[in-house]
DNA sequence: CCTTGACTTGGAGTCGACTTCAAGTTATAG
DNA sequence: CTATAACTTGAAGTCGACTCCAAGTCAAGG
């Protein structure tokens, strides 16, 4: 074994994508444990705190507020799940926002690959293969989309004369 | 065909599970047109207008902030986005954001997963049959899970001692 | 006529999540 | 020996998105 490599802060803002100064901020709001120090008072990480870190910075991007991540820090960090119930409870029960967010999302990409593939249409009226098109431009396979959802009151405004 | 429905602010804040506050508070900053008043000044609105609202609740969700959602909003309203080249570009970089929030959304989900599996598997350690389990358990489908992406350091410091 | 309820307005206050600031320490380079 | 850079601290400031407030209007009921 190699003895644990450790970071600065500079070097942990860079690999995580969230700045020095937040970082210190979720330090002092005690999101994230108190870092080591050394000798001259520098914090200093390892690959598991950067891996805490990120683990906030993919939380963040579901819309979560800082405050309830901690009990998944505490998941994340070193507890069994399965020891506390109502830990399994939170865990579950986010999941389940997190596929109706997902849910959300994928309204508004099909929202968003209508109105683009209605300009498409508009413009070139009578020849080109849409789907083909669509793809090409989007880079993406969409093997299915448009969910079933109420997707409804995203065009209508559209034409319906205002 | 009837003349159209009209709603009261309250009808409308029910409809959409936006606030009175927060319909008025949009109203205020523009993100919403000015809404139609009766003779006693309250506001209507339509079926049209609801709708909007739907969409900002809905982009919302995705955790767009509500200046960047102006121009979808014009895209919703009335104007033809092939029209706008600025405006296609903005859906599709737009789009691309939220496919890439659709990963990290699933990444948390598969965090989840694996973590309620690894409790569920050390708890009755030698007999069932997990993913049958697990599906119940969720009431998901779940047919592949497990996003290739860096999930590594979701786990890690689980088993890593501290 | 007075009250209740559903609205109106402008403005002030709150809250979460940073972000910036001022002042200080320590390490290396010129 | 000084200056630059990389950090430290605590506190204050900012910003987006509400959320609440006070004062007022109007319509219907008792």
């Amino acid at each position: 074994m190699k003895e644990e490599q450790s970071y600065t802060i500079k070097q942990t803002a860079e690999q995580t994508g969230i700045t020095e100064d937040t970082i210190r901020y979720y330090e002092k709001i005690a999101l994230l444990p108190r870092a080591e120090r050394k000798e001259n008072g520098h914090r200093i990480y390892r690959k598991e705190d950067i891996n805490t870190i990120r683990l906030i910075a993919c939380l963040k991007k579901t819309g979560m507020p800082l405050e309830e991540m901690r009990p998944f820090l505490a998941v994340s960090a070193d507890t069994d799940p399965a020891e506390y119930p109502e830990l399994v409870e939170l865990l579950t029960s986010h999941r389940k926002n997190i596929v109706s967010q997902i849910a959300s999302l994928q309204q508004v990409v099909d929202f968003i690959d209508m109105k683009l593939e209605e300009g498409r249409y508009r413009r070139d009226c009578l020849d080109v293969d849409l789907d083909g098109l669509l793809e090409k431009r989007m880079g993406e396979p969409k093997p299915k989309s448009v969910s079933p959802v109420e997707l409804s009151y995203f065009s209508v405004s559209a034409k319906a004369g205002r």
